[in-house]
DNA sequence: ATATCAATGTAACACATGTAACATACATTA
DNA sequence: TAATGTATGTTACATGTGTTACATTGATAT
């Protein structure tokens, strides 16, 4: 069975002292969320950062009228950059977070995350892998919102997912490429006549990778 | 008269100790790039940090077909993030960079850098709110992308520039934007007609703010 | 079984942007 | 001045994506 706690999520727990480790159970406070329960709004100023145990949530941005696009996921094991930005220089959250299924974690304070980052090298390489691992991932996104027909951005989109069978509405797959559900449908009807992917109420299942 | 030197064009430096001010100098290289000369390539490695006391750059992204499309421009006094997030994690540069004019300034060794983070706290806060700071405009880039018109991208663009006098070719603003000369013209002529630019061969006056 | 709601299918059309081809104007140099 | 190269103007058209409106199908509750 899969060891699930935070220590063995996160891998610069590994380097902790026990003073370290000691902060972080003292300060981190326990938290527990349902399934779509929006996290902070975009222009929130974040005051902790959370470390997710159980579940997963998404950073999307909202314009005014209301469309979204997704920017990345963040799934138990990660930390998400928005948050992490907004908490350590207090700026607003660029984006929304909501949860995507129940979520369990920790969240720690600013100040602590401060004084982590002062005392453990590995925690503070920890948050500039972070940092540039998310620069790539948001610079990859410019490149494809720029070259990359929306079609490929769809594939591309499902074979990220673990499992070739795939079960999600065109909505919600308009909701993460920022587009509308019937451009989705399109889409994905000229992805089955060719030949990529089966199609089911709420099921898609990807046939040739 | 401004003054130009490194120590006055970034921040950190007024926190710096006397060692640390040494440590900076002596394992910074001065260094002199004409204009148009390309620093390093998407999937580089680089192995030093460029901070700049005199010149600009652009960095951007290149798909197979050549096409490009500009992430951001770095100025004197500030530093580039995806030089940092190569040169701090050693992995691939995620575009590729361009002096724009005649560029001077210091390279800092990726040690170097690592031990100047681990002793000076303003030094690293530094690189946070960097990345932070580059993270929103990436991240907003995203937004544009998606949701505004070219015309509006355009418009921002130009105004974004310092004087409403801009000398600047269509070709130039086309490879910013990441679309084609002749797209760049006919917006531009659009907003000529609406009264909020003004046109002439390689300059651009901007009427209307 | 019927009603109802959510998910999907589909057609028709609007519009922004990209492309190719060519004309014109300005600037520089022979 | 003539010639050349660079920048810009303009047309006509292709294409991808967005929008509206409505039909159909599958799942669920009554």
């Amino acid at each position: 069975m899969i060891d699930l706690r935070v220590e063995n999520l996160y891998g610069f727990f590994k380097n902790f002292s026990k003073k370290e480790k000691e902060k972080f159970f003292t300060h981190a406070k326990k938290v527990s969320f349902p399934k779509d329960k929006i996290l902070f709004f975009q222009g929130d100023l974040c005051d902790g950062i959370l470390y997710i145990e159980v579940g997963s949530l998404k950073v999307y941005l909202q314009n005014n009228e209301g469309d979204e696009i997704t920017l990345y996921n963040v799934e138990a094991g990660e930390q998400c950059i928005v948050n992490t930005s907004s908490t350590i220089s207090q700026t607003p959250a660029l984006g929304s977070a909501v949860t995507l299924s129940e979520l369990k974690g920790y969240i720690l304070d600013a100040n602590s995350v401060k004084e982590l980052m002062r005392s453990s090298s590995t925690y503070q390489e920890y948050m500039f892998s972070l940092f540039s691992l998310k620069l790539v991932s948001l610079a990859t996104l410019v490149e494809d919102l720029k070259f990359k027909p929306l079609k490929d951005r769809i594939f591309s989109f499902l074979k990220s997912k673990k499992s070739t069978h795939i079960e999600i509405t065109h909505e919600k797959i308009a909701q993460n490429m920022g587009t509308s559900r019937v451009v989705v449908s399109r889409v994905l009807k000229e992805l089955e006549n060719n030949r990529k992917l089966n199609l089911k109420r709420g099921i898609i299942t990807i046939l040739e990778k």
